[in-house]
DNA sequence: CAAGCACTTTACGTTAACGTAAACCTCGTC
DNA sequence: GACGAGGTTTACGTTAACGTAAAGTGCTTG
Protein backbone atom coordinates (compact mmCIF):
# COMPACT_ATOMS: atom_id res chain seq x y z
CA UNK A 1 0.00 0.00 0.00
CA UNK A 2 3.36 2.16 -0.42
CA UNK A 3 3.01 4.87 -2.71
CA UNK A 4 4.92 5.80 -5.30
CA UNK A 5 4.97 9.81 -6.23
CA UNK A 6 5.08 8.64 -9.73
CA UNK A 7 1.28 6.50 -9.91
CA UNK A 8 -0.71 9.77 -9.73
CA UNK A 9 -3.84 10.05 -12.64
CA UNK A 10 -6.54 10.73 -9.69
CA UNK A 11 -5.85 8.53 -7.00
CA UNK A 12 -4.47 10.48 -3.68
CA UNK A 13 -8.23 11.49 -3.07
CA UNK A 14 -8.03 10.69 0.21
CA UNK A 15 -5.10 13.43 0.74
CA UNK A 16 -7.28 15.76 -1.08
CA UNK A 17 -9.18 18.79 0.65
CA UNK A 18 -12.61 17.07 1.60
CA UNK A 19 -14.49 19.59 -1.22
CA UNK A 20 -12.96 18.01 -4.17
CA UNK A 21 -12.37 14.33 -2.83
CA UNK A 22 -14.54 11.59 -4.17
CA UNK A 23 -15.46 8.44 -3.03
CA UNK A 24 -16.49 4.83 -4.80
CA UNK A 25 -19.75 3.15 -3.81
CA UNK A 26 -17.79 0.56 -1.63
CA UNK A 27 -15.83 3.47 0.12
CA UNK A 28 -18.88 5.10 1.37
CA UNK A 29 -20.57 1.81 1.83
CA UNK A 30 -17.94 1.43 4.58
CA UNK A 31 -17.75 4.65 6.14
CA UNK A 32 -21.21 4.46 6.64
CA UNK A 33 -21.36 0.73 7.48
CA UNK A 34 -24.18 -0.01 4.67
CA UNK A 35 -24.16 -2.25 1.48
CA UNK A 36 -23.40 -0.94 -1.67
CA UNK A 37 -26.77 -2.13 -2.53
CA UNK A 38 -28.48 -0.08 -0.28
CA UNK A 39 -26.88 2.97 -1.48
CA UNK A 40 -27.56 1.74 -5.06
CA UNK A 41 -30.99 1.63 -3.79
CA UNK A 42 -30.99 4.95 -2.10
CA UNK A 43 -30.12 6.29 -5.94
CA UNK A 44 -32.90 4.53 -7.32
CA UNK A 45 -34.95 5.89 -4.83
CA UNK A 46 -34.40 9.49 -6.21
CA UNK A 47 -32.47 10.65 -3.09
CA UNK A 48 -28.44 10.30 -4.64
CA UNK A 49 -27.53 10.90 -7.98
CA UNK A 50 -23.83 10.35 -8.21
CA UNK A 51 -22.26 11.74 -11.22
CA UNK A 52 -20.72 8.76 -13.51
CA UNK A 53 -17.00 7.92 -15.18
CA UNK A 54 -17.93 5.49 -17.61
CA UNK A 55 -20.24 3.43 -16.15
CA UNK A 56 -18.87 3.00 -12.21
CA UNK A 57 -20.24 5.81 -9.89
CA UNK A 58 -18.32 8.86 -8.67
CA UNK A 59 -19.54 10.40 -5.12
CA UNK A 60 -18.75 13.83 -4.30
CA UNK A 61 -18.78 15.60 -1.06
CA UNK A 62 -22.06 17.20 -1.88
CA UNK A 63 -23.68 12.87 -2.00
CA UNK A 64 -21.74 12.15 0.61
CA UNK A 65 -23.55 14.71 3.00
CA UNK A 66 -27.07 13.28 1.47
CA UNK A 67 -26.35 9.90 2.71
CA UNK A 68 -25.48 11.20 5.64
CA UNK A 69 -28.48 12.66 6.12
CA UNK A 70 -30.73 9.96 5.18
CA UNK A 71 -29.34 7.57 7.57
CA UNK A 72 -29.93 9.80 9.78
CA UNK A 73 -33.30 10.47 9.08
CA UNK A 74 -33.87 6.72 8.83
CA UNK A 75 -32.50 6.23 12.17
CA UNK A 76 -35.17 8.32 13.57
CA UNK A 77 -37.74 6.27 11.88
CA UNK A 78 -38.59 8.78 8.71
CA UNK A 79 -39.25 6.91 5.63
CA UNK A 80 -37.15 7.19 2.51
CA UNK A 81 -40.55 8.61 0.65
CA UNK A 82 -40.59 11.84 3.70
CA UNK A 83 -36.78 12.07 3.71
CA UNK A 84 -37.10 12.56 0.06
CA UNK A 85 -39.63 15.40 -0.30
CA UNK A 86 -37.34 17.20 2.38
CA UNK A 87 -34.41 16.69 0.09
CA UNK A 88 -36.27 17.25 -2.94
CA UNK A 89 -37.44 20.92 -2.25
CA UNK A 90 -34.56 21.74 -0.69
CA UNK A 91 -32.69 21.01 -4.01
CA UNK A 92 -35.43 22.97 -5.62
CA UNK A 93 -35.20 25.72 -3.40
CA UNK A 94 -33.04 28.39 -5.51
CA UNK A 95 -35.46 28.62 -7.83
CA UNK A 96 -38.85 27.78 -6.59
CA UNK A 97 -41.53 29.68 -6.56
CA UNK A 98 -43.55 31.27 -3.98
CA UNK A 99 -46.38 28.07 -3.54
CA UNK A 100 -43.61 25.97 -3.69
CA UNK A 101 -41.75 27.86 -0.87
CA UNK A 102 -44.56 27.90 1.23
CA UNK A 103 -44.83 24.08 0.83
CA UNK A 104 -41.81 23.27 1.75
CA UNK A 105 -41.93 25.87 4.90
CA UNK A 106 -45.09 23.91 5.75
CA UNK A 107 -43.23 20.63 5.46
CA UNK A 108 -40.21 21.80 7.94
CA UNK A 109 -42.86 22.91 10.32
CA UNK A 110 -44.40 19.40 10.65
CA UNK A 111 -41.29 17.83 10.80
CA UNK A 112 -39.83 19.92 13.62
CA UNK A 113 -43.97 19.37 15.30
CA UNK A 114 -42.42 15.24 14.67
CA UNK A 115 -39.35 15.79 16.47
CA UNK A 116 -40.67 17.52 19.23
CA UNK A 117 -42.72 14.47 20.37
CA UNK A 118 -40.24 12.00 19.73
CA UNK A 119 -38.35 14.14 22.06
CA UNK A 120 -41.42 14.16 24.47
CA UNK A 121 -41.04 10.26 23.77
CA UNK A 122 -37.43 10.02 24.62
CA UNK A 123 -37.79 11.42 27.82
CA UNK A 124 -40.54 9.20 28.76
CA UNK A 125 -39.06 6.45 27.57
CA UNK A 126 -35.74 7.21 29.94
CA UNK A 127 -37.83 7.21 32.79
CA UNK A 128 -39.51 4.12 32.45
CA UNK A 129 -35.65 2.32 31.85
CA UNK A 130 -34.07 4.16 34.42
CA UNK A 131 -37.18 2.50 36.73
CA UNK A 132 -37.06 -1.10 35.23
CA UNK A 133 -33.12 -0.57 35.24
CA UNK A 134 -33.94 0.11 38.86
CA UNK A 135 -36.02 -2.27 39.82
CA UNK A 136 -33.87 -5.08 38.03
CA UNK A 137 -30.98 -4.02 40.47
CA UNK A 138 -32.97 -4.49 43.52
CA UNK A 139 -34.09 -7.70 42.80
CA UNK A 140 -30.68 -8.97 41.65
CA UNK A 141 -29.09 -7.45 45.35
CA UNK A 142 -31.70 -9.68 46.97
CA UNK A 143 -31.07 -12.60 44.51
CA UNK A 144 -26.87 -11.66 45.52
CA UNK A 145 -27.73 -11.02 49.02
CA UNK A 146 -29.53 -14.56 49.82
CA UNK A 147 -28.22 -17.07 48.47
CA UNK B 1 -77.18 7.28 24.61
CA UNK B 2 -79.18 7.99 28.58
CA UNK B 3 -78.33 5.30 30.47
CA UNK B 4 -81.11 3.55 33.11
CA UNK B 5 -79.59 2.52 36.53
CA UNK B 6 -81.54 -0.66 36.10
CA UNK B 7 -79.11 -1.56 33.54
CA UNK B 8 -76.73 -3.01 35.16
CA UNK B 9 -74.43 -5.96 34.35
CA UNK B 10 -71.14 -4.49 33.80
CA UNK B 11 -71.72 -1.37 32.23
CA UNK B 12 -70.46 1.83 33.55
CA UNK B 13 -67.46 1.08 32.71
CA UNK B 14 -66.19 4.48 31.51
CA UNK B 15 -67.22 5.55 35.38
CA UNK B 16 -64.89 3.22 37.58
CA UNK B 17 -61.25 4.08 38.82
CA UNK B 18 -58.34 3.39 36.35
CA UNK B 19 -57.24 -0.20 37.77
CA UNK B 20 -60.75 -1.57 37.12
CA UNK B 21 -61.59 0.04 33.88
CA UNK B 22 -61.82 -2.56 31.40
CA UNK B 23 -61.78 -1.95 27.41
CA UNK B 24 -63.04 -3.84 24.35
CA UNK B 25 -60.94 -3.59 21.16
CA UNK B 26 -62.80 -0.69 19.75
CA UNK B 27 -62.33 1.50 22.79
CA UNK B 28 -58.66 1.00 22.87
CA UNK B 29 -58.40 1.36 18.88
CA UNK B 30 -59.87 4.74 19.02
CA UNK B 31 -58.29 6.18 22.01
CA UNK B 32 -54.90 5.34 20.15
CA UNK B 33 -56.15 6.05 16.74
CA UNK B 34 -55.07 2.50 15.46
CA UNK B 35 -57.07 0.06 14.34
CA UNK B 36 -58.11 -3.12 15.55
CA UNK B 37 -56.61 -5.33 13.35
CA UNK B 38 -53.48 -3.86 14.71
CA UNK B 39 -53.96 -4.51 18.47
CA UNK B 40 -54.62 -7.93 17.54
CA UNK B 41 -51.48 -7.96 15.48
CA UNK B 42 -49.73 -7.24 18.75
CA UNK B 43 -51.17 -9.95 20.58
CA UNK B 44 -50.27 -12.67 18.19
CA UNK B 45 -46.43 -10.88 17.83
CA UNK B 46 -46.73 -11.56 22.16
CA UNK B 47 -46.78 -8.19 23.04
CA UNK B 48 -50.80 -8.13 24.85
CA UNK B 49 -51.97 -10.82 26.58
CA UNK B 50 -55.69 -9.96 27.14
CA UNK B 51 -58.21 -11.89 28.83
CA UNK B 52 -61.38 -13.60 27.43
CA UNK B 53 -64.90 -13.02 28.39
CA UNK B 54 -65.95 -16.07 26.19
CA UNK B 55 -64.18 -15.59 22.96
CA UNK B 56 -64.17 -11.41 23.50
CA UNK B 57 -61.23 -9.71 24.36
CA UNK B 58 -61.00 -7.77 27.17
CA UNK B 59 -58.20 -5.39 28.26
CA UNK B 60 -57.31 -3.59 31.23
CA UNK B 61 -55.20 -1.00 32.65
CA UNK B 62 -52.32 -3.29 32.32
CA UNK B 63 -52.73 -3.91 28.98
CA UNK B 64 -53.40 -0.28 28.05
CA UNK B 65 -50.57 0.47 29.33
CA UNK B 66 -48.47 -1.88 27.34
CA UNK B 67 -50.12 -0.62 24.08
CA UNK B 68 -48.93 2.52 24.77
CA UNK B 69 -45.36 2.16 25.48
CA UNK B 70 -45.41 -0.45 22.54
CA UNK B 71 -47.10 2.73 19.95
CA UNK B 72 -43.90 4.96 21.36
CA UNK B 73 -41.73 2.74 20.80
CA UNK B 74 -42.81 2.56 17.31
CA UNK B 75 -42.84 6.07 16.92
CA UNK B 76 -39.10 5.70 18.06
CA UNK B 77 -38.26 3.70 15.18
CA UNK B 78 -38.03 0.36 17.51
CA UNK B 79 -39.43 -3.20 15.69
CA UNK B 80 -41.73 -4.50 17.41
CA UNK B 81 -39.13 -7.45 18.30
CA UNK B 82 -37.30 -5.28 19.97
CA UNK B 83 -40.13 -3.75 21.96
CA UNK B 84 -40.89 -6.89 22.97
CA UNK B 85 -37.89 -8.33 24.21
CA UNK B 86 -37.89 -5.71 26.47
CA UNK B 87 -41.75 -5.96 27.80
CA UNK B 88 -41.12 -9.76 27.89
CA UNK B 89 -37.94 -9.48 30.26
CA UNK B 90 -39.97 -7.08 32.56
CA UNK B 91 -42.40 -9.39 32.76
CA UNK B 92 -40.27 -12.47 33.40
CA UNK B 93 -38.09 -9.93 36.38
CA UNK B 94 -40.03 -10.86 39.47
CA UNK B 95 -38.81 -14.53 39.47
CA UNK B 96 -36.19 -14.27 36.95
CA UNK B 97 -32.25 -15.36 37.30
CA UNK B 98 -29.60 -13.49 37.82
CA UNK B 99 -28.25 -14.23 34.12
CA UNK B 100 -31.93 -13.06 33.25
CA UNK B 101 -31.30 -10.15 35.19
CA UNK B 102 -27.91 -9.02 33.79
CA UNK B 103 -28.90 -9.56 30.33
CA UNK B 104 -32.20 -7.55 30.71
CA UNK B 105 -29.87 -4.72 32.35
CA UNK B 106 -27.20 -5.42 29.03
CA UNK B 107 -30.10 -4.65 27.35
CA UNK B 108 -31.67 -1.94 29.10
CA UNK B 109 -27.87 -0.16 28.39
CA UNK B 110 -28.49 -1.26 24.80
CA UNK B 111 -31.45 0.80 24.71
CA UNK B 112 -30.30 3.63 26.57
CA UNK B 113 -27.39 4.41 23.92
CA UNK B 114 -30.12 4.02 21.09
CA UNK B 115 -32.02 6.84 22.54
CA UNK B 116 -29.19 8.84 23.32
CA UNK B 117 -27.64 8.39 19.45
CA UNK B 118 -31.34 9.49 18.55
CA UNK B 119 -31.37 12.80 21.01
CA UNK B 120 -27.96 13.81 18.97
CA UNK B 121 -29.75 12.90 15.81
CA UNK B 122 -32.29 15.08 16.74
CA UNK B 123 -30.48 18.33 17.96
CA UNK B 124 -28.67 17.84 14.09
CA UNK B 125 -31.84 17.33 12.54
CA UNK B 126 -33.11 20.18 14.33
CA UNK B 127 -30.39 22.47 12.92
CA UNK B 128 -30.54 21.22 9.93
CA UNK B 129 -34.47 22.14 9.46
CA UNK B 130 -33.63 25.41 10.89
CA UNK B 131 -31.22 26.12 8.85
CA UNK B 132 -33.11 25.48 5.72
CA UNK B 133 -35.84 27.07 6.47
CA UNK B 134 -34.54 30.53 7.16
CA UNK B 135 -33.19 30.04 3.76
CA UNK B 136 -36.59 29.26 2.31
CA UNK B 137 -38.14 32.77 4.53
CA UNK B 138 -35.34 34.63 2.39
CA UNK B 139 -35.48 33.46 -0.56
CA UNK B 140 -39.63 34.15 -0.13
CA UNK B 141 -39.04 37.34 0.41
CA UNK B 142 -36.76 38.36 -2.04
CA UNK B 143 -39.59 36.77 -4.31
CA UNK B 144 -42.12 38.94 -2.89
CA UNK B 145 -39.62 42.04 -2.38
CA UNK B 146 -39.17 42.47 -6.12
CA UNK B 147 -42.25 41.34 -8.06
C1' DC C 1 -87.50 -12.31 14.59
C1' DA C 2 -84.97 -9.62 11.52
C1' DA C 3 -81.59 -6.25 11.38
C1' DG C 4 -77.61 -4.16 12.84
C1' DC C 5 -73.60 -3.61 15.43
C1' DA C 6 -69.31 -5.03 17.39
C1' DC C 7 -66.76 -8.64 17.91
C1' DT C 8 -64.32 -13.16 16.21
C1' DT C 9 -61.10 -16.27 13.09
C1' DT C 10 -58.82 -17.38 8.76
C1' DA C 11 -56.41 -16.24 5.02
C1' DC C 12 -54.62 -13.93 1.30
C1' DG C 13 -52.68 -9.16 -0.31
C1' DT C 14 -49.59 -5.21 0.02
C1' DT C 15 -45.70 -2.04 0.79
C1' DA C 16 -41.10 -0.56 2.15
C1' DA C 17 -36.45 -1.53 2.27
C1' DC C 18 -33.45 -3.87 1.24
C1' DG C 19 -30.80 -9.12 0.46
C1' DT C 20 -29.14 -12.35 -2.73
C1' DA C 21 -27.77 -14.41 -6.90
C1' DA C 22 -26.34 -14.50 -11.71
C1' DA C 23 -23.90 -12.73 -15.48
C1' DC C 24 -21.16 -9.30 -17.15
C1' DC C 25 -17.24 -5.37 -17.50
C1' DT C 26 -12.53 -3.45 -16.33
C1' DC C 27 -8.88 -2.77 -14.22
C1' DG C 28 -4.00 -3.61 -12.10
C1' DT C 29 -1.16 -7.63 -11.07
C1' DC C 30 1.23 -12.08 -11.11
C1' DG D 1 -3.31 -13.88 -20.44
C1' DA D 2 -5.41 -15.64 -16.43
C1' DC D 3 -7.30 -13.82 -12.40
C1' DG D 4 -8.93 -11.53 -8.45
C1' DA D 5 -11.01 -7.30 -6.57
C1' DG D 6 -14.00 -4.16 -7.26
C1' DG D 7 -17.56 -2.25 -10.06
C1' DT D 8 -22.24 -2.80 -13.07
C1' DT D 9 -27.30 -4.33 -14.33
C1' DT D 10 -31.30 -7.30 -13.88
C1' DA D 11 -34.34 -9.77 -11.42
C1' DC D 12 -36.32 -12.49 -8.11
C1' DG D 13 -36.66 -13.32 -2.80
C1' DT D 14 -37.56 -11.87 1.94
C1' DT D 15 -39.23 -9.65 6.16
C1' DA D 16 -42.00 -6.57 8.98
C1' DA D 17 -46.23 -4.63 9.83
C1' DC D 18 -50.07 -4.36 8.96
C1' DG D 19 -54.68 -3.96 5.27
C1' DT D 20 -58.59 -6.18 3.44
C1' DA D 21 -62.12 -9.39 2.64
C1' DA D 22 -65.07 -13.32 3.80
C1' DA D 23 -67.78 -15.84 6.87
C1' DG D 24 -69.36 -16.68 11.35
C1' DT D 25 -70.96 -15.45 16.60
C1' DG D 26 -73.66 -12.90 20.03
C1' DC D 27 -76.37 -9.18 21.84
C1' DT D 28 -80.05 -5.72 21.83
C1' DT D 29 -83.35 -3.11 19.63
C1' DG D 30 -87.30 -1.78 16.64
Amino acid sequence: MTRTPSQAQDSDNDALPRQQRTYTIGELAQIFEVTPRTIRFYEQEGLLAPSRQGQKRIYREKDRVRLKLTLRGKRLGFSLAEIREVVMMYDAMPDGNARQLKRLLELLAEKRANLERQLEDIRLMRLEIDDVDQRARDVLRQLEDTP
